[in-house]
DNA sequence: ACTGGCACTCCTTCTACCCGAGTGCCAAGT
DNA sequence: ACTTGGCACTCGGGTAGAAGGAGTGCCAGT
């Protein structure tokens, strides 16, 4: 039902919609697509594609416009992903090579990935859930506190401050931070709290209130705190994009990292790039925003996600390339270190 | 040359103005405050007020607006601080006691200033500098690869991966951490490159290139990343101020370190409340906001500061309160953890 | 199936205009 | 010497109408 020449005037649309930000009529379009059909073909096109709701006019007498549904299916059928310049590679490599650990490898990706989109860029931390551990170290920082930290394969870095109520032997320290390693080294996060469970029998009675703390402290640290970590940069991108609702709740919402997290989606297949355009968001304050994310981990792992958020009008194939880019780039450097 | 009744007419203005963000004219000031004079007497004094350049006017047959001097003279001499609501008291408390990790601590911090003064909030992470030594950890994470974890007493954690260039015996880590700690525990990090510049003569030859990687690292961890960290929050605040200036100029400020640091200016003084309006600014694209900043830490000696950022026509007595409220609070958490 | 022509719609821009808030100044009053 | 009421003046903002123009839908012809 809908032609070749129809898909084709619907990608003309959404490419001049994109780059002019401004509705597009049926004789600029054969001006700037050599489509070989007269404007009067194009507006009986226009019309068909209107019908079945993937274009729309703002007003009557007015150019067209893509619909979500309209994005969908460019997205989905009329474009590809565009991959990037050289020089574009060759600012990637340089700008996330000189990170030095996890939060600065997150800090240079999610601002790299803002200046390169020119939009808001998401980038979650390597979840916790899918990581293993790699180390375990607990210090006493007080008569009565001990800190807590935990490193994961993924470079990640937990630290967790532990009230003992009760002062706690060096020995005693140093006893349950070996056996807490034991019972952890190379174990994934899931599985933690299987390899912990016998660990209270293994340590002296004395000692057992003081292990139990720990222990839940540290369960609570990898159970609930998991995967909670997000960050944003490029905010500022918004600015320039009038927003038909108002530019506060897009801000508001990139403050929220619930929000943030459902933004992005679940983590599934490393290299699949998800896009949900408009009203397909489950936020109800960026309806009028897309967003276009990928999973990121090492090889077919998905550690986590990042992602650009921008207004629906956006350079779908560009952006695309990009996080595409930038998330194999990533999980590289990650593989690496 | 001011005498009260000007003053108070200044305030007056600054005062309507803050609350209507509409240019205050004689008629008005006169019956919402009781100045006890005619319009006209006021139309005099604001007359005087402009030429000495403390209000001004957008345009003829408009009302006046304080200038940046008005500001000033304003936040000097003309206003008090005002005290936070019980339940204002109630929720910072509430709010931040919940806190478990320095991160925790800051992240809830800028969000909690930022709701309480409905504006931009910034928080720089207590100094490297003013701080000690708690403990150095050092982790074997790969064949040829050690992670190196400082703690300090406020509660800062910062973690390297540091490259040997060739494996390293676990004996030899093990003696060169004790070896740290010995030198370093309880030492301030500015005396830091003295205390460990004997160390190498006490290691054994052949880890000696190892013991130089990673106390360049280190020293290179204190000193030149030092007191980088700086967060904000509430960026969703600014959109309902129509600046002068682009929005965008002041969001692009926000993201940058560099810039964010020198609105906080100088560590100086704890207790002291800095605030700086307008082209006191030190950046181009802040010349419309006013940040009101303060030191917080334990004790007389600030480890950092935290502040407000918004528009010039803000409300500074109460954006003054509660940023030394927080101030105040968050020194307190601190000193207790 | 495509095309040119044409009437129609309706947004946008421009102009002219008025209204009113607010001012500065002045002369008179205290 | 300050204060006050009166008054003319200025200028921005809002409204109404007109002109302009981009774009459409439809129709009849090829």
């Amino acid at each position: 039902m809908l032609d070749d020449r129809k898909l084709a005037v619907l990608r003309a649309i959404v490419e001049d919609y994109v780059s002019t930000n401004e509705p597009v009529g049926s004789k600029a379009l054969v001006e700037r697509h050599s489509l070989g059909v007269s404007p009067a073909t194009i507006r009986n096109d226009m019309a068909v594609l209107e019908e079945q709701g993937y274009i729309t006019q703002p007003h009557t007498s007015a150019g067209r416009v893509p619909t979500d549904k309209g994005y969908r299916l460019f997205v989905d059928r009329l474009s590809t992903i565009k991959p990037l310049s050289s020089a574009e590679r060759r600012a990637i490599e340089t700008f996330l090579n000189g990170a030095y650990d996890l939060d600065d490898v997150v800090g240079r990706t999610v601002r790299l990935l803002a200046q390169l989109t020119r939009q808001v860029a998401v980038v979650q931390y390597p979840s916790l859930s899918r990581s293993s551990v790699r180390h375990v170290e607990l210090v006493p920082v007080a008569d009565q506190r001990l800190l807590l930290v935990l490193i994961t394969n993924t470079g990640r870095v937990e630290q967790r401050v532990i009230e003992t109520h009760a002062p706690v032997a060096e020995d005693s320290v140093a006893h349950l931070r070996a056996l807490l390693n034991t019972c952890l080294d190379g174990c994934r996060l899931t599985e933690a709290p299987g390899a912990v469970s016998d660990l209270p029998e293994q340590v002296p009675p004395d000692d057992r209130p003081v292990a139990a703390t720990v222990l839940s402290v540290l369960l609570e640290t990898l159970v609930e705190k998991h995967e909670e970590k997000i960050v944003f940069a490029g905010a500022a991108n918004l600015a320039h994009v009038d927003f038909s609702q108002s530019l506060r709740d897009v801000l508001e919402a990139l403050e929220e990292q619930v929000v943030l997290m459902r933004l992005l989606g679940e983590a599934g297949d490393s290299s699949t790039l998800t896009v949900r355009i408009g009203t397909e968001n489950p936020h109800e304050g960026l309806r009028s925003t897309s967003v276009v994310a990928a999973g990121y981990g090492v090889g077919d792992q998905a550690l986590a996600r990042l992602g650009v958020l921008g207004p629906t009008r956006m350079d779908y194939p560009s952006t695309m390339g990009a996080v595409r880019a930038v998330a194999r780039y990533v999980g590289q450097i990650l593989a690496g270190s």
